[in-house]
DNA sequence: CCGCTTTGGTTGTACAGTACAACGGTAATT
DNA sequence: AATTACCGTTGTACTGTACAACCAAAGCGG
């Protein structure tokens, strides 16, 4: 394969991630009115890694500290989430999903799931398995070097 | 291959997707404070269709008529397009990119390629070449069956 | 030709998500 | 003990987005 073909195949790489990200919120909100996409990664997060703290979900999506202080304090509000004081360290809030929020997730999950069965039902189980590595080594390469504040 | 393999690969598409998605804003920002993911797309969409509406942007985006109004009138004012009366059709902008516009487009491009092509360094180009292939098949698959509004 | 419907776009309004800055409290280090 | 580093909250501002109401231009049926 020629360099050309390399730098085509990034080039469509980047045009499709983009074109992904640019949709994925309007699709979103339109499968889970009430539970926007943002909630309902932090969400998963937490149940995922239950016990984890704040800082651990800003460092994992990028985001600022304040955005996930409110975000989980939102998630609070509706009852997902609670957090708990961390008697080691008095600093930590560790958090941990509720009930209603471990049941509101799994119904989310399988809905979201259901629509990606969908819309992947003409794929091979090889091809699927080889695009699921994919991203996930894709993704695994971007938690490195991050870059210092945007402004 | 077992129904539960398959079932393990979507359900890592879809999380590997979302985290994607999640990060790809603050991605872009930091790679591009001077013009974010948004305009970014709609700029490029208009330097690639050139003569293309607004309607036609919202429904590429899925984007409500008066968010691509806002955001064509923004890039407007930054001198990146131009709105032009159609003498057809007195209720139609054509769209076009200013000299400025297909610019800056050219150099954001080549940046963004850069930051993708230094972080797809390690993949060999046969592993480019089918990831760049399932995206496309991935997002080809989306557009079809839109859900009317959100609220 | 004239109202009715459809279509393209703008403006008013509201809200979510996000960032940065400043701060308060706790832990770690020196 | 003093200083530094870390975790989280709150104040403030901005962007992107949606929906609704509207205007203006086409298109259509009588």
């Amino acid at each position: 394969m020629t360099d050309g073909a390399r730098d085509t195949s990034v080039d469509s790489i980047q045009r499709e991630l983009t074109a992904f990200a640019r949709r994925a919120r309007a699709a979103a909100a339109r499968l889970h009115p009430e539970l926007p996409l943002v909630s309902y990664t932090l969400l998963a997060h937490i149940v995922d890694k239950q016990g984890c703290r704040a800082t651990d979900l800003a460092a994992h999506y990028l985001l600022d500290k304040s955005t996930v202080s409110r975000q989980v304090a939102g998630l609070e509000k509706l009852g997902l989430v609670e957090r708990r004081p961390d008697p080691d360290d008095h600093r930590v809030q560790v958090l941990h999903p509720t009930e209603a929020g471990d049941d509101l997730l799994a119904s989310t999950q399988a809905s979201r799931l259901a629509a990606y069965q969908e819309r992947l039902q003409d794929w091979s189980a090889e091809d699927l398995e080889r695009f699921a590595a994919y991203l996930i080594r894709y993704n695994a390469a971007g938690t490195a070097g991050l870059p210092g504040p945007i402004r």
